[in-house]
Parts: C-alpha cells; sequence; structure tokens
DNA sequence: AATTCGGGGGA
DNA sequence: TCCCCAGAATT
C-alpha cells in the first residue's frame, strides 16, 4: 500500500492502479455517443465544450442535434451565429457556444482547418483551458497528458487523502501532478476515460461503492475512513433571492408579442426576452436599468405604453403566470402580466429602444421560434398558451 | 483568490 | 431543499 501516488509511490503501485483502472473499465465503463468516434478531435471539441460544467445525461441529446447541423469544423465556422447559439439554447453558459464557434473559426483561419495536437496551439483556441486541451490530446491523439476534472477530482483527491479543499491552488497543483505521474504511457486516452468512468459510476460524491472499487486498496480515503469527508470543499453561500416583472405584450392586429434584445456583454447576451422589471432584491440580468423607477408591480401599466412609445397601451396589473428560476447564485421569483396593444399604427410597429438593449421589436408567433432565448422566459411563454 | 457565466437532475 | 455537474475567463 502506498501513501498517496504523488508522493511515496513506486512503479510497481503506479502500474498496479493503472491495470486495475483499465481492467474495471474494460466490462464497466461508461458507453457514451462522443466515444463513437473518439480519434475525431473535432467531436472530443464539441463534447467536452458541452460538458463543461453540465451532466453527461444533459448533455447527449444536444450533443447529437448539434453535430447533426454542424457535422464538420467547416461547416460550424461557416454558420450563422444565431443558428449556432439556437442549438444551444437551454444548456446554459452561451459563452461556450460562441468559443466554439469562434475556435472553429480560428482553426479554420490559423489551422488550415486541422485541429491541433500541440499542447500551445490548443491552449490558444477560445474556450480551451488545461482540461480541455488534455482531454483532446490523450482522447483523440493519444498522446500521455493528464486531466483533471469534477470526477477525477474527488477520485484523486480520496485515493491521496487530500484533507484541504480542492479547489485551493495547493491542492489543485498537487492533484494535476497526482494526474501526470498516474495517466498511462501505454494508452492514456482509454486510461483518463477510465478513471472518469471509475468516478462517476463507483467513486460518487456520495455513498461510493468502495466494495466494488478495483483501487480500494490504494485508496487513503477508504483505509482512514474518510471517504464521506473528502473531498473537501467550501461551504457556498446561500442564494440571494429577488422578483421581477415581465410583461406580455400582445399587438391586437397580428397577435405578434413584444421582445427586446439583450445587451452584448452580461448574462443572457444578444439574446431576446419579454420586457421584465426589476421589483426587488437580487437583479442578476441588470434589469433595474430598464425603468428601475418602476419597482412595484402597480406602476407597471402605466410605464410600459411610455417606456416603448406606444399609445393604447392596456395592461393587467394582477399576475396569473409564476415562474421561479435559479441563475447563478441568484433565486427568482418571476410573475407575469398580461398587456395588449388595441389600435394599430406606425407607431406600434417600431417601439421605443430602451437605453441599454439592443432592439426592441414585436415578433411574430413563428419568428419567435427561431430567436434564442432564456429557459425562464420559454417556460412562461409554454405557460401562456397561445 | 473570487466571481461570473445556466440549467437540470438526483438524493 | 441542497448539492453537484468532463471548467474557463475575467476581475
Amino acid at each position: 500500500m502506498i501513501e498517496a501516488v504523488d508522493r511515496n509511490s513506486n512503479q510497481a503501485d503506479l502500474n498496479a492502479i493503472r491495470e486495475a483502472v483499465l481492467g474495471w473499465h474494460a466490462h464497466s465503463g461508461r458507453n457514451l455517443p462522443w466515444r463513437d468516434d473518439r480519434h475525431d478531435p473535432y467531436r472530443v471539441l464539441v463534447s467536452e465544450m458541452m460538458l463543461v460544467q453540465t451532466t453527461v445525461s444533459a448533455v447527449i441529446p444536444y450533443y447529437h442535434k448539434f453535430l447533426a447541423r454542424f457535422p464538420t469544423v467547416e461547416s460550424l465556422a461557416g454558420a450563422p451565429e444565431p443558428d449556432v447559439l439556437k442549438h444551444w439554447e437551454g444548456l446554459g453558459y452561451y459563452r461556450r457556444a460562441r468559443q466554439l464557434h469562434q475556435m472553429a473559426r480560428e482553426v479554420t483561419d490559423r489551422f488550415g482547418g486541422t485541429i491541433p495536437a500541440d499542447e500551445a496551439d490548443l491552449l490558444s483556441l477560445p474556450g480551451v483551458g488545461r482540461y480541455i486541451a488534455g482531454a483532446v490530446r490523450s482522447f483523440a491523439f493519444d498522446q500521455p497528458a493528464p486531466i483533471l476534472e469534477a470526477n477525477t477530482i474527488r477520485l484523486l483527491a480520496r485515493l491521496t487523502g487530500t484533507k484541504e479543499e480542492v479547489t485551493s491552488g495547493s491542492a489543485q497543483k498537487r492533484l494535476w501532478a497526482t494526474a501526470e505521474s498516474l495517466v498511462s504511457p501505454d494508452d492514456p486516452g482509454t486510461f483518463n476515460q477510465a478513471l472518469m468512468d471509475l468516478g462517476a459510476e463507483v467513486c460518487t460524491p456520495r455513498n461510493p461503492d468502495c466494495s466494488h472499487c478495483p483501487i480500494a486498496d490504494f485508496c487513503v480515503a477508504n483505509r482512514e475512513g474518510l471517504t464521506e469527508s473528502i473531498p473537501v470543499r467550501l461551504a457556498r453561500k446561500p442564494p440571494t433571492p429577488g422578483e421581477e416583472a415581465a410583461v406580455v405584450l400582445t399587438r391586437a392586429s397580428d397577435r405578434s408579442i413584444l421582445l427586446l434584445e439583450r445587451p452584448e456583454t452580461g448574462l443572457w447576451s444578444s439574446f431576446w426576452e419579454l420586457p421584465t422589471f426589476w421589483i426587488s432584491g437580487a437583479d442578476p440580468a441588470r434589469r433595474a436599468s430598464l425603468g428601475a423607477s418602476i419597482a412595484t408591480p402597480e406602476k407597471i401599466p402605466q410605464a410600459v405604453g411610455h417606456l416603448f412609445g406606444l399609445d393604447s397601451v392596456d395592461v393587467e396589473p394582477a399576475p396569473r403566470v409564476t415562474v421561479n428560476y435559479v441563475v447563478t447564485r441568484y433565486k427568482m421569483f418571476l410573475q407575469v402580466m398580461f398587456g395588449s396593444v388595441r389600435e394599430t399604427g406606425r407607431r406600434h410597429d417600431t417601439p421605443n429602444c430602451p437605453d441599454g438593449w439592443k432592439s426592441a421589436r414585436f415578433v411574430s408567433h413563428d419568428d419567435m421560434k427561431k430567436l434564442t432565448m432564456p429557459s425562464a422566459h420559454r417556460k412562461v411563454l409554454r405557460k401562456v398558451d397561445f
């Protein structure tokens, strides 16, 4: 037995761990769609970008749809950004979609359409950090590059008995060193995937199945009864609550609905959303800038017509639909109001765009489906029932 | 070193 | 409810 894989370990222990992990993986590894063509670096990149802080089960349907529409680097590089974002809608962390899109264009421009295998080249691409670079190198190019991510952080922290907070700089440095010393020189890609699978299926966050773990004999946490207390993580702060009110403002002449295009920076950048007013508490979407003086639901009916320069606006103050959603560290309560513009006229065709937003317009039912919107507002429109 | 980036699933 | 998820970029 070894004290820790990155310190008092010898070559025989390392080899024994590698063989045990690979042997377990041969019959108990996960069968995942992006492994069907593991050596296609484009598929590796698409899957890894989607999997950033996102569960495997959430990614699988998006992966299939995305690859059906953008099967190659060239097809993605040549696609318009709204098309790319639409295929990402609902997955979250939309910066990744733009980074992947930009990545395809840089691969085309800087690397002649071929995804590079060199670490520095990979790290120079947008959205690629140490983990994704290691994943592409080991999975697609069979290079002995280490990886460190959620599953292997937990597994390696337990294996080595890491008692410090795992996101701290010193712990990260040691865990990366452990991963590097452990990665199999013979089949690094399979080994790295096997280590992740073992973390996902056996070395789980709670109630790890140590009795079926192929490397339990080498595990410090198992030996010392610390599997429930490792990994150590900082206590997270409770979410800050906030209230908003959204208005579904329908134009009577054609049943189109008023939508706003969000600013280019920050949360949901350049997404389309219902006009939404900040009421109280947290304001993660910076909606206070849209008429902060309102701040009470009662004032919204009067303010809407004035804010958008519309005549004959009628808004019901009573909310009939509510949606709760969580974004970053904020827990939001969204109440929905309903309004209509009863008369048609030029002023209704071109609503004023409030300061800070990119544009405002009435959108038809068909066009609404094509735009990319935050999930909470998608949910509102589903519940409203057109 | 802390924050910002979403959204969903499982216990 | 609470916790976590194949992290990276910015401040």
